[in-house]
DNA sequence: TCTGATTCCAGACATACTGTCCAGTATCAT
DNA sequence: ATGATACTGGACAGTATGTCTGGAATCAGA
């Protein structure tokens, strides 16, 4: 599948036909996702929408499931390749803003494939966080905390802070947001009213 | 539906039958969660494992969700029900500590229903967190954060947290999670490292 | 213990989606 | 031009859904 290699050297152009049902394939599929949500749209709704023959969409993908990974294949390529613009301001995290970036340059298609929690999309995208925020970690956790703990609470920050600002219509600028992650990451909450916690009263 | 009441005081002890039924068949779906992942359930197996009636089913659930609906509520009921025993130590965040106790003692149950991210449940829970951090927020979040921000930070975070516990088999204790999620959440990751951030090379 | 009300059940039904297969047609690369 | 490849619509069996029966079982209350 993929891409056909005729001997060894650069790989073949895909056949036209093929690139061109998958294409509009993928398409339907990310206009029908936020019209109707994921787990309603059915094959045939795909293939009505695509111009593309039923029995045609199985000889791509075996399933609903397989074109999603595809799309949101294509789609996560994008954004690591988009990691080369690097603003590169004086962060402690570098993966962060590129990710903002890309979430508000390709709206849409990020609120249907990514942003949407209600289905299984997310975890491929959280895997990919994962990844970066234990890269740029490495090591440095502070103190007794576990290297692991650190990744998990990070990146379920991230990605809430992501999915929140999708989801709101991007309240604010990316950098804006980048921003007040940095800080709630490096610094946390040290919670600036009177008293420091729920401590004031007993023991 | 629910519970009827006669006159207008004390509500009437539902049917018998009604009460085992709908039993049986959180029951069921409980047990089958784990072992084949919600969206594969039909509802046939599940009134197979409870021994009821499909016909029966319906007239107590619309759906496969309602089920799931009706059970994670009986579910987070009892989270709210012990929120009593409360430790209370020196901690700024007093909801996280139980929430941890009760998916440790609650396990495949805690598992099955709330802890798989790739279904459609964790939303539910996500806004009892979100409420409960916002209340415990209260406006005294620092600098120019905007509260939403710091509560979708802290959410998302937590509940990272949590599913990771979860789903690696409780590696830790409760208190000893719920000390590391205080210190990140208050002091954040100060970066021990030599260099506090990427700002090493330009500008 | 009797009785009327409610709930359960098995089974049948119409509908819908899935995934596979085919033979005919259109499009491709060369 | 031609052989290879991909597309098509339609048919197919399999499975799940949700609704509806009428009769049997179980209930609550007197």
């Amino acid at each position: 599948m993929h891409t056909k290699s005729r001997t060894n050297d650069r790989p073949v152009a895909i056949d036209r036909r093929v690139a061109r049902t998958r294409a509009l394939l993928k398409q339907a599929l990310v206009e029908l996702i936020p019209e109707r949500g994921f787990a309603a749209i059915t094959v045939e709704e795909i293939c009505a929408r695509a111009n593309v023959g039923r029995s045609t969409f199985y000889t791509h993908y075996e399933d609903k499931e397989a074109l999603r990974q595809a799309t949101m294949e294509d789609h996560l390529q994008k954004i690591g390749r988009a990691r080369g613009s690097q603003h590169e301001g004086d962060q402690a995290f570098a993966f962060s803003l590129p990710m903002f970036e890309h979430a508000l340059e390709f709206g849409p298609l990020h609120r249907a494939l990514i942003a949407d929690r209600r289905d299984a999309i997310h975890d491929q995208l959280r895997d990919k966080v994962r990844k970066a925020v234990r890269c740029e970690l490495a090591g440095r956790t502070p103190d007794g905390i576990p290297d692991q703990i650190a990744v998990e609470f990070l990146t379920g920050a991230f990605l809430a802070l992501l999915g929140w600002w999708v989801e709101s219509g991007y309240p604010l600028q990316p950098v804006e947001l980048d921003d007040h992650f940095q800080k709630l990451a490096t610094a946390g909450l040290p919670l600036t009213g009177s008293e420091q916690a729920t401590s004031q009263a007993h023991a």
